[in-house]
RNA sequence: GCCGAAGUGGCGGAAUUGGCAGACGCAGUAGACUCAAAAUCUACCGCCCUCAAAAGCGUGCCGGUUCGAGUCCGGCCUUCGGCACCA
């Protein structure tokens, strides 16, 4: 027999036909993944195994996978993100799925800068290399990518695409420049989304430091347009979590806007989510930036006014939203007047109201809100009651009153004795009749800054020309090339602001000397359409990808990733998604219909993995060790993927044993039996049928540890069975199951099997197993006997006897009759094929 | 404070959605093989009593529904995550 051209260098050719004619092998082989592993996925490169196309005889399946950011190293988390959802993806594949898996790399950023600045190496170098050495990492992960559509974001020809999304942005009017107070990070010397701004003491999501506030002019998108349809998720199969999160992010809250005259005359607008407590209403609070504390500021209230706020300015944001600070404020010396009963009430500033929230004034109802509570309490203001619960007199309150739902109104005119509940639509309606209110949403969400002020990113293609004011730069002109010869210096400023051949242009609209922003743009951006990027990487069309190869992929089925980019990545990208619908690039409503989210691997210790704890674990080293097929197949059942945990270095030996019992049950001869019992034959089959109908559904769920727990139970049934059934037919069909069944998680060992199996390749283009239903059924079932809920004996029965029989035979069996001792059973509960429980 | 998720052996985790708790694996114990070790194989492996068996107990805690609860309901506790002077 002449041995396969594709069998792994140095290895004898095994097949099934000969194994069954009872030949033994001589050479004891050994599983040697490094071996067989390089050799496979050199073939797979060779024959394009992986290449996507489109296919109009095949229904698409779109799988994805958040690309990684160019760091240097693949590291551990990389690998538990992608490998399962390789295996994920090859299942579709194997399904009858068109399957597009691409990867590419989110290149720009602030590290690659950083490096520059301490290493004297550019940032463009400094990523590329680091891509070279990731790619090829990533191609020892056996993943299934298609890498002639991997995408760089930091190539003019990908940019030049984030840059031409900026300007469409711009002409709808969802671009523009506002000088505001911004959050600004010292370390990163840059401007951050607020979104990038995390937990209580507000820190840099990148580098952890503190950030803090500056007035600065700054390009934002208007996501806040989009806030209501973003909070729509009836199109998308997403983690609860996710949607939870994404819900509090934009966070909704409905009620009214009133207007309130000054006794000066200027009008006062408040937002309010209790109109229902107008009659309560008895002092109002300013922000102490708000623009009309200027104007209502008397000149006996103007040094205390100046001195209040000249102090809240100062104060860090942190110092500003201290949790338990006491409250604090100034009176400006000006009288409101409540239009629901034309009642003088008096204005004040404290650093309680935001500018940034509302209308960066409120209307303070001392009984029925906490916060005014207090600060009526500690400046005597009066507390007005106008909400009680069911008729009760609240009498000399002790804290604010704050429930609606048994809230009665009480003291409020035409409105007295009306349930609060109900009360908040009437009023609403009665001020929208008079002219003084109306009904009114606030979102928390924040238009989306995307300034930074960095050199390694893409430029913001806007021109500043004295005379024409701000020119976005004509589509033909782009990409806004990023100069090579930047100077990187210490200073913490963008090298582009000192970069004398990019700074100054002329303008597109007069010709005249003009010059070029320098901020670039927020990474965020790149990765907010990339997905798109990959249907044809640098499309020189005029659209930024091919709409054919859109029209078959699109939208993203499945996407898989990090929950920590809830309300980054994925609330952008829907965003994203949303205007260029309306920009009629595509023509659905959200980027990726199905979401999952994988856990974190910790250090053996417990703790989060750091060089500086020294637990990081390297995936090169486990490759090197044991193989990739290995760590996949640990990365798949240490834990719940959802989850993750602490890295455990046994619990991979463990599935590299696993491994290599496969290897010798499959292909390690023993001397065949002439005449197999039918029914270990039946038992076989049956378990056989019942795997494939488990790791089908457990993959279908994302479920990979118990997907890799039912290929191990049928692996030990099949070591039990073999020195019987070794050579039979139903021996060598089990053993190409098996193998099919195991190939979505060991792409390069489920391979080999296959070829010394004496089949085709590749094992990857076959068609996922089927079931038999009538096979996975039993044919005799064990019932439990339980008295009282309690099991006393067991009954071993065909799976179609009917109840009364078992019930017959269940009273006779020794351990129920011992129990019973003559008693009668009050009743018998049957639950086919389970149990039998009797009642006494 | 508000919202959400999760608590199961020494560990990671299963449990067809109300029906045998602990699948599968790790760790451990004993044995086989070996001059010995490693590797491999076999057996055991929730707690408590026991020579053993049987009984009893057991899914964070307390209570409830049910023939039957890890699973459902009510009330707590703990841990993690998100939001937070957001009007």
């Amino acid at each position: 027999m002449v041995p396969r051209p594709l069998i792994a260098p140095g290895h004898s050719l095994t097949r099934g036909i000969i194994l069954k004619e009872g030949s033994l092998l001589t050479k004891y082989e050994r599983y040697q993944p490094h071996k067989i592993e390089p050799f496979w996925r050199q073939k797979w490169e060779e024959s394009a195994l992986y290449r996507a196309v489109i296919d109009h005889s095949k229904p698409k399946h779109y799988a994805l996978t958040m690309l990684p950011y160019p760091s240097g190293d693949l590291h551990i988390g990389h690998w538990y993100a992608m490998a399962p959802s390789d295996a994920r993806a090859r299942f579709m594949r194997m399904q009858g799925y068109n399957v597009l898996f691409p990867m590419g790399f989110d290149a720009f950023g602030l590290p690659a800068e950083n490096a520059a600045l301490q290493r004297k190496i550019h940032p463009h170098n400094w990523t590329m290399s680091n891509i070279e050495r990731m790619r090829e990492q990533l191609k020892t992960m056996g993943a299934m990518f298609d890498w002639e559509r991997e995408i760089i974001s930091c190539l003019p020809d990908y940019y030049k695409w984030s840059q031409w999304l900026f300007l469409q942005f711009y002409k709808k009017g969802l671009a523009y420049k506002k000088l505001s107070p911004v959050d600004y990070c010292p370390k990163c010397n840059t401007t951050l989304a607020r979104e990038q701004v995390w937990g209580e003491d507000r820190h840099c999501e990148r580098c952890e430091t503190p950030v803090i506030k500056k007035e600065l002019e700054q390009w934002f998108l208007k996501i806040t347009e989009y806030a209501e349809e973003l909070l729509d998720f009836s199109q998308i199969d997403w983690p609860e979590k996710v949607i939870t999160m994404q819900q509090n992010w934009i966070g909704k809250s409905e009620g009214a806007e009133v207007t309130f005259k000054l006794e000066e005359g200027q009008e006062l607008k408040v937002f309010t989510t209790r109109p229902d407590t107008l009659w309560g209403v008895t002092f109002m609070v300013l922000a102490p930036e708000h623009p009309l504390v200027e104007s209502l500021t008397t000149p006996e209230q103007r040094a205390e006014v100046q001195a209040y706020q000249y102090q809240a300015s100062r104060q860090s944001e942190i110092e500003r939203l201290a949790v338990d600070k006491e409250k604090t404020g100034v009176f400006t010396g000006s009288y409101a007047i409540n239009p629901v009963n034309g009642e003088r009430i008096p204005v004040w500033i404290a650093d309680y109201v935001m500018m940034s929230y509302g209308t960066g004034a409120v209307m303070a109802v001392p009984a029925h809100d906490e916060r005014d509570f207090a600060f009526a309490q500690k400046y005597n203001l009066p507390i007005k009651v106008v909400i009680s619960p069911a008729g009760k007199d609240l009498g000399e309150l002790t804290a604010a009153y704050t429930e609606i739902d048994d809230g009665i109104m009480v003291n409020s005119g035409p409105f007295t004795n009306t349930p609060a509940r109900e009360g908040q639509q009437k009023v609403i309606a009665w001020l929208e009749e008079r002219g003084q209110g109306k009904k009114a949403v606030n979102y928390r969400l924040r238009d989306w800054l995307i300034s930074r002020q960095r050199y390694w990113g893409a430029p913001i293609p806007i021109i500043y020309c004295d005379q024409c004011g701000v020119v976005p730069v004509p589509e033909e002109e782009l990409p806004v090339l990023l100069p090579e010869d930047a100077e990187f210096l210490p200073t913490g400023e963008s090298p582009l602001k000192h970069h004398e051949k990019f700074l100054h242009t002329t303008c597109p609209q007069c010709g005249g000397a003009a010059q070029r922003e320098t901020d670039t743009m927020d990474t965020f951006i790149c990765s907010s359409w990339y997905q798109y990027a990959y249907l044809s990487p640098y499309y020189q069309g005029s659209t930024p990808f091919d709409p054919e190869e859109g029209a078959y992929w699109l939208p993203v089925d499945q996407y898989t990733g990090g929950i920590e980019h809830a309300c980054m990545h994925l609330i952008y990208t829907r965003f994203f998604t949303k205007v260029m619908r309306d920009l009629g690039l595509v023509n659905f409503d959200e980027p990726m219909l199905s979401l999952r989210n994988q856990g974190i691997i910790l250090g053996e210790d417990s703790e989060k993995m750091s060089k500086s704890r020294g637990n990081v674990i390297a995936p090169d080293d486990l490759v090197g060790a044991y193989g990739t097929d290995a760590v996949r197949v640990y990365l798949m059942f240490g834990w719940r993927w959802e989850l993750g945990g602490p890295w455990d270095s046994h619990g991979i030996e463990g599935c590299y044993r696993f491994l290599n019992r496969v290897w010798e049950l499959l292909l390690t001869p023993v001397e065949a039996k002439p005449q197999p019992a039918a029914e270990k034959i039946k038992t076989l089959e049956r378990k056989v049928h019942q795997t494939i109908k488990k790791a089908t559904a457990e993959l279908q769920n994302f479920s990979f540890n118990t997907y890799i727990a039912s290929l191990m139970e049928l692996s030990n049934l099949l070591a039990k069975l073999k020195p019987d059934l070794w050579g039979s037919k139903e021996w060598i069909e089990s053993s190409k199951i098996f193998t099919l069944l195991l190939a979505p998680a060991c792409p390069h060992l489920s391979e080999e099997l296959w070829t010394r199996l004496g089949e085709e390749y590749s094992v990857h283009n076959q068609r996922w197993p089927q079931w038999d239903e009538n096979l996975v059924t039993e044919e005799s079932v064990e019932i439990v006997v339980q008295i009282n809920g309690k099991i006393k004996d067991r009954l071993v029965i065909p799976v179609e006897a009917e109840e009364e029989l078992i019930q017959e035979k269940a009273l006779a069996l020794p351990g129920i009759q011992a129990v019973l001792a003559g008693k009668t059973p009050r009743k018998m509960i049957y639950v086919k094929g389970r149990l039998l429980n009797i009642v006494l």
